[in-house]
DNA sequence: ATCGCTATTGGCGATGTGTCAATAAGTGGC
DNA sequence: GCCACTTATTGACACATCGCCAATAGCGAT
């Protein structure tokens, strides 16, 4: 059996082949059960390669978690502006726990990746991840233009229950979609109504 | 410069001794970047004898967690049974703030701690504590009795929201601690009025 | 003093990581 | 078709960390 010879690619699809690999791979067991000689074996090439496309295991990991944060963070501009705020929150919530649901493992992954027990840099890529969500929710309720820090710091917040809900509704499933659903309405509810107007 | 001779201790003693210098260095750098060459020099000790007291380097790691956690853990049953329940919700958040400020260094450590990227054992010891912090919650606001499972599972999502809201006020600051109140406490209203009915 | 228990040490073997010179797969020139 | 020439790819070296275990030496008991 002779193990399929060298092959010589084009450095991004090459780079490409070992990322989309390394994603499956994180998303399976954690960050330290991970060797970069399991990346290279299952993508088929030295080891080396990996530190030389990718620089030290941790940038490869900080590349696989950008692109597991990706898809989630796809634009919710579809909401109506002329709806009732009642209407936009709920479909906020919806979109967000369709997105959630249709990707889990890869976003569980993601989200339980929250920090190589608090490295610097995994923990800045996700906080960016959050606030990114954050500002996006506050324009899709309204409050887009020009939000203060401290409005910022507030919808981050939500996002934070957003994404720890999430994963008690995933991973433990003692909670129905339904009751998920009310519960992430009425917090940013009442969070719009009666919290945020505090912060301009 | 004689280093200081080999001295004997009790087992209890010693153990204690590292594991109180573990939790230091665990608190000032992230898991990957203590090594228990680290622990055992600061302690004073053969590296040999980290393993020979903890065994493995992350179980260390996850009696270094436990003893964060413990702290904030401590019983908020001090919330008078007879208060009106706005009177309550306002107690348990200004306790939670209280606390949560006060050991600031070792809570945010052990927050951040989030799991070394997903490690089902840290993660657990995680869960755990804040499923007690939960029920605890829920005792106060006077749902304790036999909560059902759907009704902790919200407790535990209001708990995370807490939690990040926490972090987000400590590290990033641009949160005053009248907002941070205002948010958790409104929020946990609503929940306790329009949600939590919902789970039994 | 000295004996015995065991807390403590130091080193071995295995595994993982980053780096770098050596190698060979393609590509274009002739 | 053959031969440079570029550079993608490899393999190995040096170093760090970890778990383990036999050997060592505190310290109380006799």
């Amino acid at each position: 059996m002779e193990a399929t010879r060298r092959r010589r690619m084009e450095p991004d699809s090459r780079r490409g082949e070992i990322l989309t690999v390394a994603v499956r791979l994180f998303g399976q067991r954690p960050y330290s059960e991970v060797s970069t000689t399991d990346v290279a074996r299952a993508a088929g090439v030295a080891r080396g390669l990996v530190n030389h496309y990718f620089g030290t295991k941790k940038d490869l990991y900080l590349e696989v978690v950008r692109v597991m944060l990706t898809v989630p963070a796809v634009a919710l501009e579809q909401v109506r502006r002329d709806d009732p705020l009642e209407r936009r929150v709920d479909t906020i919530v919806s979109w967000f726990l369709d997105v959630v649901s249709r990707h889990s493992t890869s976003w569980l992954a993601a989200v339980n990746a929250g920090g190589i027990a608090g490295d610097a840099e995994v923990d800045g890529v996700i906080a960016e991840a959050i606030d990114v969500a954050a500002v996006g929710v506050l324009g899709a309720v309204g409050l887009g233009e020009s939000p203060s820090e401290a409005l910022r710091g507030m919808a981050r917040s939500y996002v934070g229950l957003a994404v720890f809900t999430g994963r008690e509704w995933l991973q433990r499933g003692v909670l129905s979609r339904e009751q998920v659903h009310a519960l992430l309405k009425t917090s940013l509810l009442a969070m719009v109504e009666e919290v945020f107007p505090q912060a301009v």
